[in-house]
DNA sequence: CTGAAAGCGCTAACAA
DNA sequence: TTGTTAGCGCTTTCAG
């Protein structure tokens, strides 16, 4: 099955076709100058000796890889694959291609996966958040590509962002919350410190709180993020049990909220009329479940995309590129007022 | 902030430190025999100079890229997020990278993916199923290194495989659901032809009824793969209203089951008492919700694991490689009896 | 439109 | 343990 001879490159193309290795290299680069017919007998004796290009030796030799490189968090969350799915398709329509590395919420992981992906000469490098090591803002700093934070507004942004804030749109939950007459307000988020979106969520949580004069304290910590379903669940119970005269909660993300409305239908508490339920992200379970989720709509899909074409921009040389505030949108449905 | 100097080199590094290039390109591989003090004052200097080691170069001349590609059907589902995530570990203990694509499902797209993903130069190539274009199994036929087909047990394997059989699968479900009583069982996918997997379930479907001597004809399709919930809970309503005297519905994915078992909610018929439900994949949503979801494990993330030792196994040499036939496990819970 | 020469940055192979 | 030489397969550059 398996020949152990050594796979064909262009010179053997060429030899086949009497042709210079030079203008088979040309016949493979859609733009330029060779004969029509000349071109598809070199693609037609390429395609017969089962020649495949050779994009190593074409990167190194022309200095572009044609990679994009892109840290996220996890690879199994709707979100960040919608992000990533954005910047696929856009980056694709330039073939350019995506060299995906995840950082299981752990920025120590994210600086060894930074420092692995530069290796590769990507041609810029996206991450999601503004939280690194020392050394993983060093690596970026020092690396002469386009840098995109993504998901976040960073305080110091390292070269460009794509996000929006994450304390800003739990705060218009809240705001909305209020403004229908909810007042003993509880969030339920993941322990502090690893999940930085987690945490700033829960920070806008606080403030908002406080703006309105209302008690802040009721958080409840359901575990390492990324936050589960069951662990939404769980948290809900230890909420019920800790605050049971809770009117309303807030949580990390849909998922989180999916599980504590599960934990109120197993429990007998009607949502929306006893206890009222938001949550982050706008997943796709929100919508289908009984009730409907209150969420937070981030364009995850659209952070991948304005992502992709501000990458295309710079590589492009225009000028007067600019960073991108995505506007959270608030979607109300029925498992809130 | 960034400068426009070419970026340092090894030997850049070299002349800094004093050393050949060739003892610079020691220091940076684990295993080789240099002294442990030079070895830190290069790495030392490397760091300052901010170099950053060059795969892409080590990659040619080496003739070992240290990819893996792999194809999947969609970047945003679980199941194969998670036989991402199983072959990306373990490759990782080898300083392996996956390069990934997707293919929406379409054998089109596949070859197209295939034939660009191949231009890298990976060491193996993981496709999932067995389905593919004439030219993309060509392609994958004449490339000299190993490929894994994933998720099937393809009629005709390509090379080698990791997978289970999908109408094996969904017939112990109806064996099972045959058993605890249930007579009029109707089955619910996507529209024919597309998503292979999902089409070999609706085939062990009815294959599981014709052997029981029962009607295989009730099989709703909701759409083009995959399945959404929503899909599923439209489904459910046509099912409803043409079947009316149903008793259980099997399902090509929990996703699907789940929109189903809201539908069924919302229509105010009680799962399972008169109505059974079963989906495939063992979603997370599948063990929160409620009722819990009757469903069929595939051990997506083994499927993962196992394919990434069959590939390190085959590239260390190991002669006797077997392919890997995992048994799917049903998973009855509260949907069903 | 086509070709010849040179070299991208690294490492295999050999020599010391 | 270290260095020298050559070359991986392609494309830039320049000449025709």
């Amino acid at each position: 099955m398996s020949k152990n001879r050594k796979p064909p490159t262009m010179a053997d193309v060429a030899r086949v076709t009497g042709v210079s290795p030079m203008t088979v290299s040309r016949a493979f680069k859609a733009d330029s100058l060779i004969s029509k017919e000349r071109r598809e007998a070199i693609l037609q004796a390429a395609e017969d000796l089962g020649y495949v290009f050779d994009s190593t030796a074409s990167n190194l030799r022309s200095q572009k890889s044609g990679f994009v490189a892109v840290t996220i968090p996890s690879i199994n969350n709707a979100n960040f694959a919608d992000t990533v799915g954005g910047l696929s398709d856009t980056l694709a329509a330039r073939d350019m291609q995506i060299l995906l590395g995840y950082t299981n919420y752990n920025t120590q992981e994210e600086e060894r996966l930074i420092e692995q992906l530069l290796r590769r000469k990507p041609q810029a490098i996206v991450v999601t958040g503004g939280k690194h090591t020392d050394r993983g803002r060093r690596l970026l700093e020092t690396i002469n590509i386009p840098v995109i934070e993504t998901w976040d507004i960073p305080a110091e942004p390292i070269n460009h962002y794509v996000g929006f804030s994450n304390a800003g749109a739990v705060r218009d939950m809240v705001d909305h919350f209020v403004r229908v007459g909810y007042r003993r307000i509880a969030f339920i988020g993941g322990d502090v410190g690893r999940d930085t979106r987690g945490s700033e969520r829960r920070i806008g949580f606080a403030a908002a709180m406080q703006a309105h004069g209302l008690d802040a304290s009721r958080l409840i910590a359901a575990g390492l993020p990324p936050i589960s379903m069951r662990e939404g669940a769980n948290a809900m119970a230890k909420l019920i049990e800790t605050y049971p005269d809770t009117e309303a909660v807030i949580c990390v993300s849909d998922l989180a909220a999916y599980g504590a409305l599960t934990e109120c239908r197993r429990l007998g508490v009607p949502v929306p009329e006893r206890f009222a339920i938001g949550g982050f992200g706008n997943y796709e379970i929100g919508e289908v479940c009984v009730p409907t989720l209150t969420t937070i709509n981030a364009f995850a899909r659209e952070i991948g995309e304005r992502t992709a074409r501000l990458i295309l921009d710079i590589l492009d040389g225009n000028e007067g590129v600019d960073d991108v505030r995505i506007s959270p949108e608030l979607i109300v449905r029925n498992s809130s007022r």
